[in-house]
DNA sequence: ATCGCCCTCCCACGGCCGTGGGAGGTATCA
DNA sequence: TGATACCTCCCACGGCCGTGGGAGGGCGAT
């Protein structure tokens, strides 16, 4: 199947993206690349599950942020009906949370979409071939939170799984005794946890926490 | 000068978008459009004023948010240099806080980056002849709160400027102790502020205002 | 001129938040 | 088997935060 791809040479590629503007020009600019055919477009996550069964593209350019469906449900559902297609995020910023979590759900690399389309193109070359595409700085540090067994540490400034939980959930506005009793532990204990990340953050207050979170991509605004 | 491109009935248009990606795929997408021509493309605000000193567009497409000099400086610079230069302010969200001030610079509307290129087209076509566009639910609002009186009001949630300037601190991740000392007036008046910020916005507390802010487009990430 | 709105300031109170230090349990690693 | 790190819980304290109600001055509209 992915051999007969390859015989003709032609890399079948579909863009996943809500932004019409923005999906439409770059399946013109993608046009003008050779080995490449953009063979459909699609709006959101939904809708791009089922043209995957239906075009059969080789790559998926998927971008993260999208209503009803993301790009990382999306991501999951695809590879769980045709684990044979090859994903490529597209996002903004390499700060974001969610790119770590598209990595996870089997996507095979990033591109910033700050980037020329000779870049484009070429990593999605790469990804027919070969493994793992990612642009920008902290690429590497992501990739070994991967394929090493490094968790999610490291990305946030050393925060343990459980802090980055309530980090969360300070960021979406919740007070101390309800995170408690969401998580079902004390309310002493969440504190305490705070405490950790201010210390971690080097930060003083809840309101840093929550920028900070913001800037992460921890939250959805 | 404007009524010699209206003879050779060509717009001529010039674009200004951070993400290489974006704005080439934007370019590309023009050209295919009838009575316009992509002149030039610019990466940010200074490139921008550059090449419409040499290239003499008839309409800008900005973005507004941008490193270095953002849009709504460059839209300053600009028609300050040559005032019938017309500007379009490409956005993502209609509820973005700097489009107002945006328009207050003098663009001539503005269009979401959601938009199909047929309506980005017609968006130029019409700056060009008439007068003010603007595309999504609340633009008759923000309209009004230009050419009408009502200053910045009412797209707060009915925040008065006070206020807004309390909320843009506390959004900055600071103590109401700094901001009484900032504004030069004592702590329990900004709490005051604070209390009606709260009431008029429906929440509860400083995170939540940080949320809010960040949604608005109130402080810099 | 009177009403309403905004900004300013005060007192007092209760609650939430963040810090300090201590302590017990469970993993993982050397 | 220690050592280390994490998660859990506790007590106690001080400070910041938000609310209540009250009050005065300025400014624009009716």
């Amino acid at each position: 199947m992915t051999a007969a791809a390859a015989a003709t040479d032609v890399v079948r590629v579909l863009i996943v993206d809500d932004q019409t503007l923005f999906r439409s020009g770059l399946a013109r600019l993608l046009a003008t690349q050779p080995g490449l055919r953009v063979v459909g477009e699609a709006g959101n996550g939904a809708e791009a599950v089922d043209l995957v069964d239906r075009l059969d593209p080789d790559v998926v350019l998927m971008d993260i942020r999208m209503p009803e469906v993301d790009g990382i449900e999306a991501t999951r559902r695809i590879l769980r009906a045709r684990p044979s297609v090859r994903i490529l995020i597209l996002t903004t910023f390499h700060t974001d949370a969610y790119v770590l979590d598209a990595l996870r759900s089997g996507a095979s690399g990033y591109v910033l979409k700050d980037s020329a389309v000779e870049a484009i193109a070429s990593s999605i070359q790469a990804v027919m071939s070969s493994e793992r595409v990612v642009s920008g700085p902290i690429a590497q540090r992501m990739v070994g939170m991967l394929t090493g067994d490094v968790p999610t540490r490291e990305f946030y400034d050393g925060l343990t799984a459980r802090e980055v939980e309530v980090l969360k959930m300070i960021a979406s506005g919740l007070p101390n005794k309800r995170i408690a009793y969401k998580l079902g532990i004390s309310e002493k204990t969440v504190r305490n946890h705070i405490s950790h990340i201010y210390e971690k953050l080097e930060i003083y207050d809840r309101s840093q926490a929550v920028l900070y979170a913001v800037r992460k991509g921890l939250v959805d605004l």
